[in-house]
DNA sequence: GAAGTGCCTGCAAACGATTGCATAAAATGC
DNA sequence: GCATTTTATGCAATCGTTTGCAGGCACTTC
């Protein structure tokens, strides 16, 4: 592979030459420039940006650490940052924790050894290693959808609160009386809180709250089919809220196997808003906000840091979710109680 | 943040002393490795992997060129390569080109620049441009999935060709006489393999090809949620293969929506086996090979050439597409005409 | 014709590691 | 006690760039 002196010696000038060619950072007669740029193609000469990053201490590169690729919300949220990124300049490196804490601690570690210019975190809130070591990284950070306790940096989240709380109205208002909640794994905050919204639009409309018609589950299909076995043995609910998408859709995979019909016999809302909920049928109601979104704003905000060295105060943005009615919600009606086996 | 020198300073040794101890490259007393040890700690020193990339001319890093984030497909192979990737000590950078073929060369110059150690591209076959500066590029390369003409590397894909046939031959065993395909677009080879593995099924069993049978879509839900639109006017046909299982669910999709009953008045078939086409209602039936798998294989055939410096001969493997028959393909059955509007 | 003013261009010192070569000190052999 | 081996450490060149500081040359200008 050829370097710059090699082009210098080509192009018969200095190495320092070349450098301002290419970047046209200071003015070179024409005849030179069009020496060197034959050159460079001679040679097919490509710069090294591990040198330029060495000299400059920048590698416009950003690590993203996330906890469990297999979530088509992780692949939205990836294309919204990947996008920014690219027309910014900047350059992404996948890391997928695998919900391993320790891998996640790996990768971290990796990210910082090749010094990349900030870091976008949208994983498991409960390794408390992440937080101790994420803290002394001292590089810009942005934490997406999950609050890392103990971490003191940008957050772009939705309003997981409200979200649960708009979801729950939303079947409270089509006449439900008994909703049923797949809930997250309790060791997130954001499960918690989605939780927390279920449990205030309840409060709210005098319905009671019953632990027994809350299941936790581990947000993937598998995890909201599982729930839905016992859930559904209760023949008074007639609505679920379920924490996220995935499980929302393995809970209507349940519902369909086992005949009942949404959403005249059950409604189901999910949380999120993955792409796919549209193309299932029946088509998934649910809460959320551009996922996409989401990315864009969260590598907008972290790129924004960077720009201006890590300085400035710390911002928290919350965005607002909404409810997309679609098909998998309905009016409570009377005969359902028919479905029970 | 502190560099060797620091620690060196303060630990009273010298630095070519603590990069030995860093990489335990030589024997170095307990006393001084004590020492040093305790320095990197105060300093909260680590080590650049930038520099030790210029000097060392290599970044243990692979760039991965895909052509569409948000198909479920890249979210799978994306997982089976950053996974071996990483226990490797690799890292992956992700660049979506999102079908422009402008992107991806920007992509692919950044890549270089970087000076990435190997490159897995899994992107439209259909850019010229592509191939002659991938040509130029001198970086260990593996295709996934799709042939690019005139790249001489590594590839790996599954038999497209015998995926069709089998898919087809699946729908003509349940009886069916009228067997629709929506297609891919006609500018991958792809598709054209598919389709040609769809053609010799319908010669072998003696059934005639029928050109407007056939409908181009373009790989997403949307494209055959409109495909369907068009393909099942035609009262005749009892069965379709999709030619990816996003496609098969756009087409689901739109079966549902028209009250067509799956797979009683209509069998479908997709092609990939992503993991959510068994979560649908009904199941995805689909012809294909652990995605996962061949993002496994893909990464790990990479490493083994860069191993090896890019020396052997290239290797090309096959991988044999397996049917999995879940809900949506059933017998033929002679009440379903009735379906039409 | 000397001084002043713009243009272009080159020298050499970083950036932060790795590593071949050399050397000092300690241990061993006789 | 001296030569020899072993063990532990340091020096300095190198990887491929960027960039502050100068220097050379050709015009003006008076």
């Amino acid at each position: 592979m050829s370097t710059i002196k090699d082009v210098a010696a080509l192009a018969g000038v200095s190495y320092t030459t070349v450098s301002h060619v290419i970047n046209k950072t200071r003015p070179v007669s024409d005849k030179v420039r069009g020496e060197v740029e034959a050159a460079i193609q001679r040679l097919n000469y490509v710069p090294s940006a591990v040198a330029r990053s060495l000299k400059q201490q920048s590698t416009c590169t950003i690590g993203l650490l996330i906890s469990n690729s297999s979530n088509p919300f992780f692949a939205e949220l990836a294309q919204g940052i990947e996008d920014i990124c690219y027309r910014a300049g900047y350059t992404v490196v996948l890391c997928n924790s695998d919900d391993q804490p320790e891998r996640q601690q790996t990768y971290l570690r990796v990210l910082l050894e090749k010094r990349i210019d900030g870091l976008i975190i949208c994983s498991a809130g409960d390794d408390l290693g992440l937080a101790e070591h994420v803290r002394e990284a001292n590089v810009p950070i942005i934490i997406v959808d999950r609050a890392v306790k103990g971490v003191t940096s940008d957050i772009v989240q939705i309003d997981h609160f409200k979200g649960g709380y708009l979801a729950t109205r939303h079947l409270l208002e089509q006449k439900h009386k008994s909703i049923g909640c797949i809930a997250g794994p309790d060791t997130t905050t954001v499960s918690t809180d989605r939780l927390n919204g279920y449990r205030k639009a309840l409060a709210e409309a005098g319905a009671p709250f019953r632990p027994e018609w809350v299941i936790r589950g581990d947000f993937t299909a598998e995890g909201g089919y599982k729930a839905a076995r016992i859930l559904l043995k209760r023949a008074e609910i007639t609505a679920v809220f379920a924490s996220n998408d995935l499980m929302g859709i393995g809970l209507l995979r349940f519902a369909a196997e086992h005949a009942i019909r949404v959403p005249n016999q059950l409604s189901v809302i999910g949380f999120d808003g993955i792409d796919l909920g549209r193309y299932i049928y029946p088509a998934l109601t649910t809460v959320g906000q551009s996922i996409r979104r989401q990315g864009e704003i969260a590598a907008g905000t972290l790129l924004e840091r960077i720009r201006k060295g890590g300085e400035g105060r710390l911002r928290k943005i919350l965005m607002t979710p909404e409810l997309t009615v679609r098909e998998s919600t309905g009016t409570a009606s009377p005969f359902l109680l028919s479905r029970h086996e």
